[in-house]
DNA sequence: GCAGTATCGTTGCATCTGCAACGACCTGTC
DNA sequence: GACAGGTCGTTGCAGATGCAACGATACTGC
C-alpha cells in the first residue's frame, strides 16, 4: 500500500493504449491482407515517398531497427509487393519500390486505415480534447 | 504519393510514443535496480495490493499474458524480491507477496517514478492540454 | 592510388513473446 | 464419491526482437 497506482503511471498507460490500438487495427489488415505491422509500416512509407527508398531511410523514419526493416522488406519482396534493386550511385544502398500489386494493396488499406482512425477518434471525446491529445502525443514523440 | 502520412496515424504515433517513454524509464530502473518492465509491473501491483495476490489477478490487472506474469514472478522469486506460497483455500492459486527486500526496492523506485513522470508531464504542454491528454488516453484504454 | 575509417544491408545469436497444451486442483451433478 | 467440465500456473514451442558482427562498398587524407 504505497499509494502508487500503476494504472495512472504514464509509461504503463501509453504501453497499454498502444498495444490495444495497434492490435485492434493490425488484426484487421492481417486478416484481410496477410501483412504484419512492420510490413505495413514499410509499405506506408514507400507509398508516401513515391520513389525508391533505402532500408536506411525507412529505419530512420519509421522507428524500426534496420534489421526489422530488412526482414520486413524481404518478406514483402517474397510476396511480390515490393521490388528490391541496387542503387547505382551507391551500391551499398538498396532501392525499394512498390510493385503494382504493392501499390494496389496500399490503395486498399489506406482508406480502411483512415476510416478506422476517424471512427476511433470520434469515440474519444470532444474535438478540443482530441486535438490536445494529438498535440501532446506529438510532443512526447519528439521530446522523449 | 497516396497522401497517407504514417506519422500522423494514431496506432503508429501511440506505438512510437509508448516505446520511447517506456524505454526511457525502463533503462533507468534497469541500470539502477536490475529489473525489467514485466517485473516492475508485478512489483508495482504487489505493492498496491498490499496482501497476497495470485498470478491470475496480476494477469487481469496489468495487461500481461499469464505466462509473462509467471515468468516475471519466477525471476523475482529467484532474486529474493517476492515470495511464492500456496493458497490454502484454493491450492491451484499462488500467493505472491513482497519480501522485505522487495518492499524496500519498491520504496526506492516509486519516488523515482513519480519524479520522472512529473518532470515529463511538465515538459508536455499546458496543464489543460496534459489533462485532456490523460483523459483521452484513459478513454483509449477502456474503449479499445 | 591506397590504407584507414565509416556506412549500408544482412545474418547469427540470445532473449522475449504469445499461444496452446498440460498436470494439478476445484466445483457441480448425478 | 465418481465423473465431467472449468480454472490455475507452468512450460514447450515457434516466431519476433534487438544487438553485435560481418562482408561489401564508399569516403578521406595523404
Amino acid at each position: 500500500m504505497t499509494g502508487f497506482a500503476l494504472d495512472e503511471f504514464l509509461p504503463y498507460q501509453l504501453a497499454v493504449a498502444a498495444g490495444r490500438v495497434s492490435r485492434g487495427f493490425a488484426e484487421r489488415y492481417r486478416a484481410e491482407f496477410g501483412i504484419t505491422i512492420p510490413e505495413w509500416r514499410v509499405l506506408a512509407h514507400l507509398a508516401a515517398a513515391g520513389g525508391p527508398v533505402s532500408v536506411r531511410e525507412i529505419h530512420a523514419r519509421v522507428d524500426m531497427d534496420k534489421s526489422k526493416v530488412s526482414r520486413a522488406a524481404a518478406r514483402l519482396e517474397r510476396a511480390g509487393l515490393v521490388a528490391k534493386a541496387e542503387n547505382s550511385d551507391d551500391r551499398r544502398l538498396v532501392a525499394l519500390t512498390l510493385t503494382g500489386a504493392g501499390a494496389d494493396l496500399v490503395g486498399r488499406i489506406v482508406p480502411l486505415a483512415l476510416d478506422w482512425q476517424a471512427e476511433m477518434l470520434g469515440r474519444l471525446g470532444s474535438e478540443a480534447d482530441v486535438a490536445a491529445f494529438r498535440r501532446v502525443l506529438a510532443r512526447v514523440i519528439s521530446a522523449a
